[in-house]
DNA sequence: ACTTGACCTGGAGTGCGCTCCAACCGGTAA
DNA sequence: TTACCGGTTGGAGCGCACTCCAGGTCAAGT
C-alpha cells in the first residue's frame, strides 16, 4: 500500500499523511527499493483513532503527546488511560454544551418563523432567557434589530 | 458600561472585544467625551450568543455572516433562520459523533484497565470495531505497541 | 502638579493545521 | 525512447482566531 492507496483510503490528502510523519503523529513508514512508503493496514485503525480525537476537540499537542506515549508500549498503558478518561470528560462536556445550544437554536427558530409568519412577538417573553433574545424588564421596547 | 467592565462580564479580553469590533462582529458602540468606547449592557446577549455559536463549531465566516444579516433588520430574518437552521443539523452531527466517541473511549478505557490490571487481553475480540484495536482476522498476533 | 491606570490606534506576531509548490527521481506502458 | 504518473524533499504560504506591543491620550485621585 502506497502513499496515494492510504490516502484515498484515510480520506487524508498525501500531503497531510506526510505532514503527520514528519510532526510524528504517524510512525516512519517502510521504503520500497525506490523509496517509496509503503504502508500496512494496521495504519488505517490509528489514522481512524487519530481523527476521532482531532474530530472531538482534542488538540495536535495532546494527539502528539499520545502518540509518544503510544510509541513507548505497555509501560504507557496508564498514561494513556488518564489521557483517555480526561478526554471523555471534556467530550461529555461538549456533549452537554451542544445539547443546551439544540434548545436555544430551537427557540430561536420558532422564534424566527413566528417572526416571519407576521406573528406579533414580544421578545420580553420569550421562553429562551439565555440567549440575547430575551430582554430584562429593565429594557423596554428593543426590537429584534436591536438583540437578535 | 466601558471596554473593560464588557471584559469581565463577557469572558472576552479587550483585545478580543476591540478584534471583534474590527472585523464586524459587535457592532460599533457608541464613545465618551474622551473617545473611549461605551457599552449597553444590551451587548452581553449578542456577544454570548455568538460564543455559543463559536463554541458549537461556527466559524468566523459564517458568524459575520449571521452580524451582517443581523444589522439589516427584519429583512433578513428568513436569512438568520435558514442559518441557524443548517447550523442546528450540524449540531445534531456533532453530537452524534461526540456520542460514537465515547463509547469507543469507553471501550479503550476499559480495555487499558484490564490490561493494567494484567489480565491477558486478546485484542482480536475486543467489543469496539471501529477503533484501531480490534484487528480484523486476517491480522493474527498484534499487539497494543502496534495497534494502539 | 503629578501619577496612575484605563483606554486609544495600527500593526506585528503567534500557534494550529494544513496546503501548495518547485524541483527532482524512478517505474511502467505505448 | 519518450512520456507520464506517482512518488520524493524542503520550504513557503495560508486562513483562522486571536494576542501582544509601542506609543500615545485622557480623567480622576493624592
Amino acid at each position: 500500500m502506497r502513499i496515494g492507496d492510504l490516502a484515498e483510503k484515510s480520506g487524508l490528502s498525501t500531503d497531510t499523511l506526510r505532514y503527520y510523519e514528519k510532526i510524528g503523529l504517524l510512525p516512519k513508514p517502510l521504503r520500497d527499493t525506490a523509496g517509496r512508503r509503503v504502508y500496512d493496514q494496521t495504519i488505517l485503525r490509528w489514522i481512524d483513532f487519530l481523527d476521532r480525537l482531532k474530530s472531538t476537540g482534542m488538540g495536535i499537542r495532546d494527539r502528539l503527546r499520545y502518540a509518544d506515549l503510544r510509541t513507548m508500549g505497555s509501560a504507557s498503558l496508564s498514561s494513556r488511560r488518564r489521557m483517555l478518561e480526561t478526554h471523555r470528560q471534556k467530550v461529555v462536556d461538549d456533549i452537554a454544551r451542544m445539547s443546551e445550544m439544540l434548545d436555544v437554536l430551537d427557540d430561536k427558530i420558532d422564534l424566527y418563523k413566528r417572526m416571519e409568519a407576521g406573528e406579533p412577538v414580544d421578545p420580553s417573553f420569550e421562553s429562551c432567557a439565555r440567549t440575547e433574545h430575551g430582554a430584562p424588564p429593565s429594557l423596554k421596547g428593543h426590537t429584534d434589530e436591536q438583540s437578535t
